[in-house]
RNA sequence: CGAGAAGUAGCACAAUUUGGUAGUGCACUACAUUUGGGAUGUAGGGGUUGCAGGUUCAAGUCCUGUCUUCUCGACCA
């Protein structure tokens, strides 16, 4: 028996991340370009993610609702800048039956229009606000490039909408989400992200700032791993969405969105896999420990139910009479993170081997420390896996002094290079077209200390450059 | 969307050059024996050769279109 092979993560890393959505079982390809099914292994990485998110929202006072999937165009028109971004990318429903509808819907590739449409009609008073709203949902975008996870045409999401009475409340809102995502993304996924603001050029279309959560993957490339959008009022504006205030006069409120995608899951897959794999962080791992019985006498069996008994965490006992080989081979490639040999050599002493996932130590354990032993290593897994993935980045970050050091960095290395920029879009752009590095995002806790390395006026910004999925 | 490559069982491939009964390994099913790093034996099941047209007595093989996947580029909040 064989499990399927798996390219080298240095020799081919694109093959070898697709290598391992299928070996893990992650994901299957339709018959549909960018639509991918997202196999039991993989949706159930997306539910441990969906559980904490969707309760940390509730915790901060969101509800979920569930807006239509189509968009009538008028609809969508409504917002100048927010169509033409999002025209080119748009699938169109044209006819129900035989019959050629009046009025071409959109398949919504986001929901501000409908959350728009919705809230007009039940914002009226000050204490109506604020609106705090999220959805789970799918959403789709006509991609042409389409990737497992990582860029899809259907793409399965989180989208958070918000409405408020005032300009400072809903900036709040708009940092205050941009953190439950960057604590998630650290804290959970073992991701070392890094957060910004997203140029005028690089920004939501019809949002006045655009906050992101960067993340590096192992081959030095970026992933915008989340999204936080303040609106202002224009969307509002534009929907002639208005309340009566404490003062009874009429006023325009204050909106958010944010969002994010199964994309997470590609970032965990190209942050922590190695060649034997995926590596799952334990706090997201749907089966944290898999016991493996060696052999099948009956003190094995007796250990196994004992340790079974212990365990306070998912975990799952492989039982079927495939070698020992087989089954550490197939526990690895699925990233659980911790697995239990049971065998007759061990028990002699009264232990059991514990391996570690992201590590592949093998430590000896007794079998009635079980309980406690696995609690510690989720932990120390969890932690080590953070501190790897950040040193591995840190190791990727660049800082150019001037542009001759900056094409040198970004055609030989990897990674994202910190400049300083004046904050035009011409330079922007120029950085662009001659090394290909788009701007990742302008850092929130540092200041430009010298002149932009492109047109050398004075400096407005730290930014991060680099090449992106 | 542009250039290139590829599609034969779940996976990897053979048969294509020279048109003539679609095959092998792994995986899958049953039973037995095994079990400390990808087990062994025996017996089975699974294919309108991506899809649609065309040429031909005959197409996996030749021709046209199309879809999907991969690589590079363009696009991408």
């Amino acid at each position: 028996m064989k499990l399927t092979k798996i390219t080298s993560r240095d020799e081919d890393f694109a093959k070898w991340y697709t290598d391992v959505c299928m070996a893990a079982n992650l994901v299957s390809y339709s018959n549909i370009k960018g639509s991918m099914i997202i196999c039991p292994n993989g949706y159930a990485i997306w539910e441990e993610i969906q559980k904490i998110m969707d309760a940390e929202f509730k915790k901060l006072g969101h509800q979920n609702v569930q807006m239509p999937l189509f968009i009538p165009e008028s609809l969508l028109n409504v917002e100048k800048e927010h169509v033409e971004g999002f025209a080119p990318e748009v699938a169109w429903v044209t006819h129900g039956g035989d019959e050629k509808l009046e009025e071409r819907l959109c398949v919504r590739p986001t929901s501000e229009v409908l959350f728009c449409d919705y809230y007009k009609n039940v914002i009226k008073s000050y204490r109506d606000l604020p609106k705090l709203y999220n959805q789970w949902c799918t959403i789709v975008r006509w991609e042409k490039t389409t990737r497992p996870f990582l860029r899809s045409r259907e793409i399965l999401w989180q989208e958070g909408h918000t409405m408020h009475e005032t300009e400072d409340e809903a900036i709040n809102e708009t940092l205050q989400m941009l953190h439950v995502y960057e604590d998630f993304q650290r804290n959970y996924l073992a991701l070392p992200v890094i957060v910004g603001l997203k140029t005028e050029k690089e920004k939501f279309a019809g949002a006045i700032k655009t906050y992101t959560i960067e993340a590096m993957m192992y081959d030095g490339v970026a992933l915008q791993n989340g999204t936080s959008h303040y609106f202002g009022n224009h969307f509002a504006k534009a929907f002639n969405i208005s309340f009566l205030d404490r003062d009874n006069k009429l006023q325009t409120p204050y909106q958010t969105s944010w969002g994010t995608t199964t994309r997470m899951i590609g970032a965990i897959i190209m942050t922590h896999g190695d060649d034997h794999g995926l590596v799952l962080p334990p706090k997201i791992a749907p089966t944290k420990v898999i016991i493996i019985p060696i052999g099948n006498d009956e003190k094995i069996q007796k250990t196994v139910n004992e340790i079974a008994k212990q365990l306070d965490v998912s975990f799952e006992i492989d039982n079927s009479n495939k070698s020992p080989g087989f089954k550490f081979s197939e526990s690895e490639v699925k990233g659980i993170p911790i697995r239990l040999e049971v065998g007759q050599r061990d028990l002699e002493n009264n232990e059991i081997t514990l391996v570690r996932r992201d590590t592949l130590e093998k430590i000896k354990i007794k079998v009635n420390e079980v309980k406690n032993e696995v609690e510690k290593y989720l932990e120390i897994i969890q932690k080590d896996m953070y501190n790897k993935a950040l040193a591995r980045r840190n190791s990727m970050l660049y800082t150019a002094n001037d542009y001759e050091e900056f094409k040198n960095i970004a055609q030989n290395k990897p990674g994202f290079i910190k400049i300083n920029w004046c904050g035009n879009e011409e330079c922007e752009t120029k950085i662009k077209d001659e090394t290909g590095l788009k701007s990742r995002c302008i850092l929130l806790d540092e200041e430009s200390d010298g002149n932009c390395i492109i047109c050398h006026k004075k400096g407005l910004h730290k930014i991060y450059f680099g090449k992106q999925y």
